[in-house]
DNA sequence: ATCAAAGTTTAGGTTTTGATAACTATAAGT
DNA sequence: ACTTATAGTTATCAAAACCTAAACTTTGAT
């Protein structure tokens, strides 16, 4: 079994080898996401290199092995799937699931998960619109775009990447999820911002691209 | 914050101190139901004594605190509600909740267990028949006596103490649950057996007394 | 070639939990 | 009362799981 942090540096590994073509993270960026000081990721890196959860080569990055991919993206598929459960099954907001989860995901068995998923329908994406690995580790992500680098036009929202429960509040009082469909009026790129309208609604949103930039969206004709 | 240790010390002080009159839990019987040395209790006790919890006086004992008895209630609170939740909201079977339940009774948050406690209809007892203390910190536990020590006659079942999952199945095979009405036939004091009678049922069921000592029943008609 | 940034190493520390084993108090029997 | 058995205590050690600090080494860029 995993320990908590393990599985911890294991998601932040796989956060991050999105980003780097080389699917390669150079260890100052989980430091820098998990709080912790450099030498302490560069020690766990061994461990986990030891436990063949990652290969790492010195002052080149690491990157998950098979093993250790599927086991992210299993902690992935459980935190997925209990956000879910706690919104759609208990009710609760959408900007309150995350760090619930971040809790469960560590202790919730097998057999729950399971049931959670079964109770759901299978389903393929969490309430923020992330697409849920299948129990066997298979993750599917269509083709979207970021909000931020988007032309004028019209498009759905996908998914919304940033977490935090003050923006996820902010979406919500625009009743803007995802699956809502969207104009995007005019870019401002030299003010920083955009705004959109909502099908159906006559009020407009206007936000920073900097805030659009984690938002994904696919065109909606 | 309490660690996972920590609370378990505190319900196995609190199991126990129903025991003796006094209210004293003596150390070994801590240790024997950890599993852990006497040493090891000893240095824990200090440890939870000046953290307020339990008092303890040296080869005297120990007993909860106010705020220690708090603590205790406030996690098998927590364990009966998962429990509940498990069976009557996920349809586990009763004899598989209790070892999820240990697990999360230490991670999931106060808004989520108030959240169970109202899709719940705020029970007042576990699917094993055991009070679930309320929010505040009460107990209430009806007068019960335990079918071991019975004459014959008719009694409805309130609670099943022992929680192996062997023998919860055992009874789900005769449909013997928490609230299930039954004529004690015969005790066969010699033969450390007992038999009864589901009412409803023909078919007879015979248990050791000694198994009939976990099964605490309240007269009915 | 030099320098800054990034990463590594070493040595050490904390917390949490536990064991071992020698010692001591208490209670019980003779 | 004296011995013995039982339970509990103490002091010491240990190991796992994290983490930091700070000096050192690469690497890549200017």
């Amino acid at each position: 079994m995993n320990s908590r942090t393990t599985e911890n540096y294991l998601k932040a590994v796989y956060r991050h080898s999105r980003a780097n073509s080389s699917g390669n993270v150079s260890l100052g960026i989980i430091a820098g996401d998990l709080g912790v000081t450099p030498g302490t990721v560069t020690q766990m890196m061994k461990h986990l290199s030891g436990r063949d959860l990652v290969v790492y080569e010195s002052r080149r990055g690491a990157a998950l092995t098979d093993s250790g991919e599927r086991a992210a993206l299993d902690i992935i598929r459980r935190h997925r799937l209990i956000e879910l459960f706690l919104v759609e099954v208990m009710g609760l907001d959408w900007a309150d699931v995350h760090d619930e989860a971040e809790e469960l995901e560590h202790v919730v068995s097998d057999r729950l998960i399971a049931r959670m998923d079964e109770m759901l329908g299978h389903p393929a994406r969490d309430p923020h619109g992330a697409p849920i690995p299948s129990a066997s580790g298979v993750l599917k992500s269509g083709q979207t775009r970021r909000l931020a680098e988007c032309e004028t036009g019209t498009y759905r929202l996908i998914q919304v990447t940033k977490e935090t429960s003050g923006f996820l509040e902010w979406l919500s009082e625009y009743k803007f999820f995802p699956g809502s469909i969207f104009d995007l009026h005019h870019i401002d790129s030299m003010g920083g911002t955009l705004s959109l309208g909502l099908s159906g609604q006559n009020k407009k949103i206007v936000m920073s691209i900097e805030a659009a930039g984690s938002l994904l969206v696919e065109e909606a004709g």
